[in-house]
RNA sequence: CGGGAUGUGGCUCAGCUUGGUAGAGCGCUUGGUUCGGGACUAAGAGGUCAUGGGUUCAAAUCCCAUCAUCCCGACCA
C-alpha cells in the first residue's frame, strides 16, 4: 500500500473529548473517529489490526471445537419475552418497531437467538457438545459511553454459546476455552488477568472476567492475591473471615446525641470512637421491597452482593423522602434498634459487641447496640466491598487492589436460559433433559484499545507484529531523488513478494520529520528508512518501533534482517 | 438521572467581562526554494459563531429554552 493512496488522517493535536491515551491515539493515528457518543467508524488502519485479532481469535476458537456463525443483529421482542429479558435490560437495549407494528431491538446479546436455533435442531445428545461463535456488532444503550471504543454503544465482540449433556460435559467445555482466551489474549500482547466474577445481567453461577491491568483505562477494580492464584473482581471478590468475636460483656443501650453528626467520620470523630465500632444502616429498595443494610463503618456496601442475596432484578438506594417514612430519621441516623424494616447484617457486623448506630431519631444515636438483645437480623451474609489489604479466601494474604479492563468473560450458564426457553434434547436414555450451557465474550474493539492502551510511548502506537496494521514502513526521505526513490520501490517489492505486509511513504511534497513523526505515530513495528545512508554507503537503514533501535544492513540482508526478528516473537 | 464543563473555518484555540467590520496557529489550494526528526516563501480558498427564541438601533458577546459533546457519580457482560 502506497501512503499516498492510503486514507490514513493523522492529526497534530487531539480532538478535545478524548481522555485516555489509547483514544487519543486511536483519533490522532487515523484509526477511528466518532460519529456520535459512543458510536465510532473504523478507519483503514484500524480495521487492518481489528481484523488482525478477528483471525487470532477465529484460530483459536476454531481449535476447541466451535463452529462460527452470524446471527443477525436485529432481534424479534418474542424471544427476549420468553425469559423475561426485554423489560430486564429495559432502556440498554436499542428498541425498534417495523412498519407493521412488530417490536424488535438490536441485539445486546444472544443467548435467547443461540437458544432458539438449538432448541429448533438438536435433538439428541448424539449431536452434542456443540459450540456456536460470532464475530458480531452489539447495541447496547449504555448509560455513560466513555473512553472511546472502550466503553461503545455499537461495538464488535465475539460471543460464543456452548451445549453440554450435563455440568461434568459443561466443566469440560469451558475449562478448553478458558485456555483459548488466554492464549488468545497472549498472542495479541496482552497478559491477562482471569477474576472471579459477578455474572450480572447475563446470570449463571460462575463467571470469570478477563482484565488487563490498567491504572488510567481501567474500568473494573479487582483484588489480587500476591501469593496464590486467587482474583475477583470487586463485585464479587471475598475475603477470608478474620476472627474478630468480642468477648466483651454487652453494656446497657444508651441513647446519645450527636447533633450536626452525619456521617460515619462524623459521629466517630464527636463520640472519640474508631470508625469499626460503628455500624452503618443504609436503606435500599431491592425489587419491590425496603430493606435496611448494616455494615461496619469503616466497610462499603457491596450492592451487587445485596442484590444477589436477594435474587433480585434491581436495587438502588433509597431516597431521602422514603428514608424519612420508613424510619422517622433522616440517612445519617437511622439504625436497626425498634424498626419493623427486613435488617440484613454483614458477617463482620454479627460479631461486633457494643456498637454504635443511628437511633432513628435526627440528631441521636444509639451506643452499646447488641445482636439479638436490641433487634434481629433477617439475615446475616457478606455483604461488604472486599477492600485492600483484606486476606486473602484461598491463602490468607493480604490482597492488593487494581484497576483493569475486562476484554473478555466467561460464564457457565447451567440451565438458565434453556429452561426458560425450554430447550431440551434426549439423553442415552431416552429422557428429555435441558441443555447444559455457557457463553463466553470478548470485546474485540476494547481489546484492541487495551492493546495501545499498552503498548505507546509519547510518539504513539508501537504495535505488536501480531495486531499491527502493517509490518513494514518504507520511509524514503527524500521522493525527488530518483536514487532513493528506486531503492525505496524496489525493497517495497521485495518486502511484498515475500508476503510481508508493508506500506511505502511515497509522499514527494512533505519533509522527512513530517514522516518520520507519522511512522512514529501510526506504530509500524520496523521502519525500513532509505536516505543519506543509502547515498552514502549504500546500506538501508532498520528502526525497530518497539525498542528505538537503529540496524544498519546491507540491502540484501535487509528482509532475512526482519523475518528473523519476527521468527524470534 | 444528579453534579461539573464545553460548543467560534478541517484541528487546537483567542475574542464574550465592558454588545458595534469574525481572528490566530496548524491543516488545505497554487507557484518557487528546500530535502534525516512536524521546512521556508509568495499568493489564495474556507465560518448559518450548536439550534430556537428574547432584550437592543445593534448580539459570537447579555437573558431564556433546547440540542450535542466530554468529565465525575449512579448504572453496566
Amino acid at each position: 500500500m502506497k501512503i499516498s493512496e492510503l486514507f490514513l488522517p493523522t492529526l497534530r493535536e487531539v480532538p478535545q473529548d478524548a481522555e485516555i491515551l489509547s483514544h487519543k491515539l486511536m483519533l490522532k493515528a487515523g484509526i477511528i473517529r466518532k460519529i456520535a457518543s459512543g458510536i465510532y467508524s473504523y478507519l483503514p488502519l484500524g480495521l487492518r489490526s481489528l481484523k488482525k485479532i478477528e483471525q487470532i481469535i477465529r484460530e483459536e476458537m476454531n481449535n476447541t471445537g466451535a463452529q462460527e456463525i452470524l446471527f443477525p443483529a436485529i432481534l424479534p421482542k418474542e424471544i427476549w419475552d420468553e425469559t423475561g429479558r426485554w423489560e430486564l435490560y429495559g432502556e440498554e437495549m436499542f428498541k425498534l418497531r417495523d412498519r407493521k407494528g412488530r417490536e424488535f431491538c438490536l441485539g445486546p446479546t444472544h443467548e435467547e437467538a443461540v437458544v432458539d436455533l438449538a432448541r429448533g435442531e438438536i435433538r439428541s445428545y448424539k449431536e452434542l457438545p456443540k459450540t456456536f461463535y460470532q464475530i458480531q456488532t452489539k447495541y447496547r444503550d449504555e448509560i455513560r459511553p466513555r473512553f472511546g471504543v472502550m466503553r461503545a454503544r455499537e461495538f464488535i465482540m465475539k460471543d460464543a454459546y456452548s451445549f453440554d449433556i450435563s455440568e461434568a460435559a459443561l466443566e469440560n467445555t469451558y475449562s478448553k476455552i478458558f485456555n483459548a482466551y488466554v492464549r488468545i489474549f497472549e498472542r495479541c500482547g496482552l497478559s491477562t488477568v482471569p477474576i472471579e466474577a459477578d455474572s450480572g445481567a447475563i446470570g449463571g453461577k460462575v463467571s470469570h472476567e478477563f482484565v488487563v491491568k490498567s491504572t488510567n483505562a481501567g474500568e473494573s477494580t479487582f483484588v489480587s492475591c500476591p501469593h496464590c492464584s486467587y482474583a475477583g473482581s470487586i463485585d464479587a471478590a471475598k475475603s477470608k473471615d478474620e476472627n474478630l468475636s468480642s468477648s466483651e460483656e454487652e453494656k446497657p443501650l444508651e441513647e446519645v446525641a450527636t447533633p450536626n453528626a452525619k456521617s460515619v467520620e462524623e459521629v466517630a470523630e464527636f463520640l472519640h470512637i474508631d470508625k469499626a465500632s460503628i455500624a452503618k444502616s443504609l436503606l435500599y429498595k431491592i425489587d419491590e421491597e425496603f430493606v435496611l443494610a448494616l455494615v461496619r463503618g469503616d466497610d462499603e456496601l457491596n450492592e451487587i452482593k445485596l442484590k444477589n442475596l436477594f435474587s433480585a432484578n434491581h436495587i438502588r438506594q433509597a431516597e431521602e423522602e422514603a428514608v424519612k417514612k420508613l424510619t422517622g430519621a433522616s440517612t445519617g441516623s437511622i439504625g436497626p434498634v425498634k424498626t419493623k424494616l427486613k435488617v440484613v447484617v454483614d458477617k463482620r457486623v454479627s460479631t461486633m459487641k457494643n456498637f454504635t448506630t443511628g437511633a432513628n431519631k435526627d440528631g441521636f444515636h444509639f451506643k452499646n447496640v447488641n445482636i439479638e438483645r436490641d433487634f434481629t437480623g433477617e439475615k446475616v451474609a457478606d455483604i461488604r466491598k472486599v477492600k485492600e489489604g483484606d486476606l486473602c479466601p484461598k491463602c490468607g494474604t493480604p490482597l492488593t487492589m487494581y484497576e483493569g479492563v475486562e476484554v473478555g468473560h466467561t460464564f457457565k450458564l447451567g440451565t438458565k436460559y434453556s429452561e426458560e426457553m425450554d430447550a431440551k434434547f434426549l439423553d442415552s436414555e431416552g429422557k428429555e433433559k435441558y441443555f447444559v450451557m455457557g457463553c463466553y465474550g470478548i470485546g474485540v474493539g476494547r481489546t484492541l484499545a487495551a492493546i495501545i492502551e499498552e503498548y505507546n510511548d509519547k510518539y504513539g502506537i508501537k504495535w505488536p507484529v501480531s495486531v499491527a496494521p502493517f509490518t513494514v514502513e518504507i520511509i524514503p526521505l527524500n521522493m525527488s531523488d530518483s536514487e532513493i526513490r528506486n531503492e525505496a520501490e524496489k525493497l517495497y517489492k521485495l518486502f511484498k513478494e515475500r508476503n510481508i505486509e508493508t506500506i511505502i511513504d511515497d509522499r514527494d511534497d512533505i519533509s522527512a520529520g513530517v514522516k518520520f513523526n507519522d511512522a512514529d505515530l501510526t506504530g509500524i513495528p520496523f521502519q525500513v528508512i532509505v536516505g543519506r545512508t543509502f547515498k552514502q554507503n549504500g546500506k538501508i537503514e532498520i528502526k525497530k518501533r518497539e525498542t528505538g533501535e537503529k540496524f544498519i544492513v546491507e540491502e540484501q540482508d535487509a528482509i532475512k534482517f526482519i523475518e528473523n526478528i519476527i521468527k524470534e516473537n
